[in-house]
DNA sequence: GGACCAAGCGAGACTGAGTATCATCTCGAC
DNA sequence: GTCGAGATGATACTCAGTCTCGCTTGGTCC
């Protein structure tokens, strides 16, 4: 079977980049994850589960898997950091605050009302990041009130 | 007349809070900036125009303007973060790219496409951030290209 | 299979944003 | 004018992310 890790690999091949130890390692590290992490947390399972990997080469990995689209980058409400693992183009990210967990959200008229906002300000809109926060079923149900 | 370190200084003092000589020191700063700015850019200015004003200060002032609701704090493409000057309770910031000038985004059917999402997913959401980055109507005339 | 070399790696120094600490100062209430 | 809580400024600190550099390695060509 393929596994995310395999994902990961193969389009880093397909990208005609060099598939290297320290590469396959992050993929794995990433692949074992759920939900969203952090470039610190990577970096503490790298020194687990594999040491000898590099700080250095935990960020460019991540910074090659980003420009691939293997990975995107989010920013928290609290100001930092954190990547998600994702497979389709352009989309946005859902995070429950609660466990973490991370979902790609489709378009449900986004782009439309986006449109609209570029038609009345007149600006031309290159680029956009939305990203949302909140509470998955699963820990809505778990915990009423958390 | 009421500039717009008035409304910093009234926002301040109606809040509750020390109007001090440092706050409405940056109250000024902010207000002769157009557009996003970041906080080193603040501290830059603090340094030439009001010399003894503290870097720490710079950010703890930031800090509470950003609580009032006086300033936003926004995440740049690159991942750095900057700061905008805004009056609107909850709202959203379209960015130029090219003059650095921010405009407030009202809703314009964002808000229903957002409940679609909460919708389908399941999620509660309770927090979002939407940024939206381009060129504003006067960048496009000036430079055609850049 | 072996040689070659550009790309990637690891270690560690460096940078810069943001925070914490603490003695001193000042706003504003009385 | 006095006083105390809260703000300030200087400075040390932390931590994410980047840069440098000598060494290693993946992939290609023979």
């Amino acid at each position: 079977m393929h596994t995310a890790a395999d994902t990961f690999t193969r389009t880093v091949e397909a990208a005609g980049e060099r598939l290297t130890a320290p590469r396959r390692a992050v993929a794995e590290l990433i692949a074992a994850k759920r939900g969203h992490f952090t470039a610190a947390e990577l970096v503490a399972d790298a020194g687990q589960r594999r040491p000898g990997l590099g700080r250095a080469t935990v960020f460019r990995t991540l910074e090659l898997f980003t420009q691939l689209g293997l990975v995107e980058r989010l920013d928290l409400p609290t100001g930092g950091h954190a990547y998600v693992a994702c497979q389709t183009a352009h989309h946005h990210h859902l995070v429950c605050s609660s466990c973490g967990r991370a979902v790609d959200v489709e378009d449900h008229g986004l782009a439309a009302a986006l449109e609209e906002v570029a038609r009345r300000t007149g600006y031309r809109v290159d680029s956009h990041r939305l990203e949302l926060f909140g509470r998955c079923p699963a820990c809505q149900r778990a915990g009423g009130t958390a």
